[in-house]
DNA sequence: TGTTAGCACTCACTTTTAACGAGTGCTAAT
DNA sequence: ATTAGCACTCGTTAAAAGTGAGTGCTAACA
């Protein structure tokens, strides 16, 4: 176990590393006025902290950096969750002045937010649509068998998608069919939405004997394509990746801003579930190369007890866990109450 | 006038330049195969093209490269519109094998080869939506008097919005007021749509005395937030910048990346129309900051005579023009041809 | 026994110096 | 007009020397 005094030094190491972003020297910690003792005792404890791994020296002749498992201690042990400025909690409210109607855009608005917030990079996983249930259906024709899709869920989300058709598909057959479509699967999961909706056309195609294999045949790709697609990711702040020390370096910040740019990585790396409210990976313990000098926060947001996407924030392991944290979850609250006003059915 | 030994040395020397991102000396020079006088020869031509303006030396010792006007020199005199190989014809046919219906995809789409052809940062204008004509007008009502608005455009292009109304719209309102809509509306081009909707809003609230006024109101906003809004802009090969030796210094490459994530920037760039089929800019030629080492090759795509927005290349004034402006020039073609198809009336 | 002062040592960083060489401009010979 | 020759420039690289922040260890102290 970690005395007291230890406790404090890596307390104060980790501070202080995180904001000047220079190794922590003896003397200059000995001159913290909660520090009573002398540079020579701190240089003892470092040398402890540094045996059991908790710090490193870049060099022989540099102060201590904390290491991952110094952070994860940190994280783990050292963090107050300090309650944020009354000024600020109030920016915070008035964030969402007014309301955000469309989720989308609501998502996007958070991502925002947080990066301002926090000053790093922040990534928005948006809801898993499988799980929405469809609202409505509707059919565009336009000119040359063109037609266009529209797809609403509940909770007002809408998909479209042009189709081509052999042949024109007539107003009065599409608003015929829409209907009937309409009636019978209003309220399916989108999960299920495609298997139904073959059926649906396939009785509706024997009751009416109109010719709509097309129409089915494309529509079947239009929602496979749908059920592929993975919930779309918002960035909020990729350029407050520049103004991190550790990434002046093109080679440091390659890796990381082309990972951000890539939807597919991106989504795996965010998408499992977490148990926790607040999950904390810190280096290697992104399991992502590219981020291995990266920290990420992550947390869960649901409605009503149905998680939905996942909010992060991604900095460098010299991040301010302190403040992300905070901000994160005030900001998560504020969100999810805004998203239950959209999403009551 | 420049003598045709001139001409080739500056030739040489930006082709070298270009390919290598290194000054070129005389002696270099000397040694390639089209270049049959000596190096103190080059020597002397090199200092009259500097005289000029045309070239430049980094510092004393160094070779020379050339200026930006060498640059635009060379892209209006000495370019040579090779012509592309078989097998890249070949390969820019198949890129568009099969077709794609929307235009937000087909963009999207052509953004992306484009900068797999070249290597360089795209970005693609799209289309300005008020010259496009309403298809279809859609009010779909949600729970707790949520309306989601779906607007088609005769192109297939579509909007949607989530309104909220103080009172729930009935189904059957919705329906009947869309239907009103529709039949007076179709065909108003989105420039006059906002204000031609909110005649017929009140037309119709007085023959059927029903309470539309916050649904007109709701509407109003929406459209004219519509009508605000400039077209999307989207960006292909964005890593490619990583690549270019001129941008291995953070502090160079952060302006033009930042500016890139910029959509109003970039669409007060992007927008000026251009008289001339392909416009290229070099460096200051650019007039923003972020931009005064890059260059810029840009190319209006239209379809049948109407101009409906902008193709564009960017990478550092070293580029690879030839090759930049035949890519887009082949691309260009391509893209239309797809774009054409799907613009039928 | 825990703490601290003192001191030799390490090593990144900075500055200095020197050597190198690609490239130039000029001059004189062809 | 062209070119060979040569002195000169100057960025680049490498080596050398100096600086200083920081450490580890030891011995003295409370």
């Amino acid at each position: 176990m970690l005395t007291d005094r230890q406790l404090l030094i890596l307390r104060a190491i980790v501070d202080d590393y995180i904001k000047t972003a220079q190794p922590v020297g003896s003397r200059t910690l000995s001159k913290r006025s909660d520090v009573t003792f002398s540079s020579a005792t701190i240089r003892n404890e470092m040398a402890d902290l540094e045996e059991m791994g908790l710090i490193e020296k870049p060099h022989t002749s540099a102060g201590r950096i904390p290491s991952e498992l110094g952070y994860r201690f940190y994280v783990d042990h050292l963090i107050r969750p300090e309650s944020i400025s009354p000024q600020e909690a109030k920016a915070l409210k008035s964030l969402f002045a007014h309301s955000v109607n469309e989720n989308d855009r609501l998502i996007r608005h958070t991502a925002d937010l947080l990066s301002e917030l926090t000053h790093y990079t922040t990534l928005v996983l948006g809801p898993k649509e499988e799980g929405q249930r469809l609202h409505h259906l509707e059919l565009i024709p336009l000119a040359e068998g063109r037609v266009v899709i529209v797809l609403v869920t509940e909770t007002g989300h809408v998909e479209h998608k042009t189709l081509q058709l052999a042949e024109a598909l007539s107003r009065e057959a599409a608003s015929r069919l829409m209907e009937r479509l309409n009636q019978t699967l209003r309220g399916t999961p989108l999960s299920q939405l495609r298997l139904r909706l073959l059926e649906e056309i396939r009785r509706f195609r024997s009751e009416h004997s109109e010719q709509t294999t097309l129409l089915s045949k494309a529509l079947d790709i239009v929602l496979t394509d749908q059920h592929e697609e993975r919930p779309l990711i918002y960035l909020g702040g990729k350029a407050n990746m520049f103004d991190q020390p550790e990434f002046q370096d093109v080679a440091k910040l390659r890796p990381v801003l082309e990972l951000i740019e890539q939807q597919e990585a991106l989504f795996d790396f965010l998408s499992p579930s977490l148990d926790n409210q607040i999950l904390i990976t810190i280096g290697s313990e992104n399991n992502v190369d590219a981020l291995k000098d990266c920290s990420v926060i992550r947390a869960h947001y649901s409605v009503d007890g149905v998680s939905l996407g996942t909010l992060a924030l991604i900095g460098p392991k010299r991040m301010d866990y302190n403040r992300g944290i905070n901000s994160i979850i005030h900001l998560l609250q504020a969100f999810q109450t805004e998203l239950r006003k959209n999403n009551l059915d």
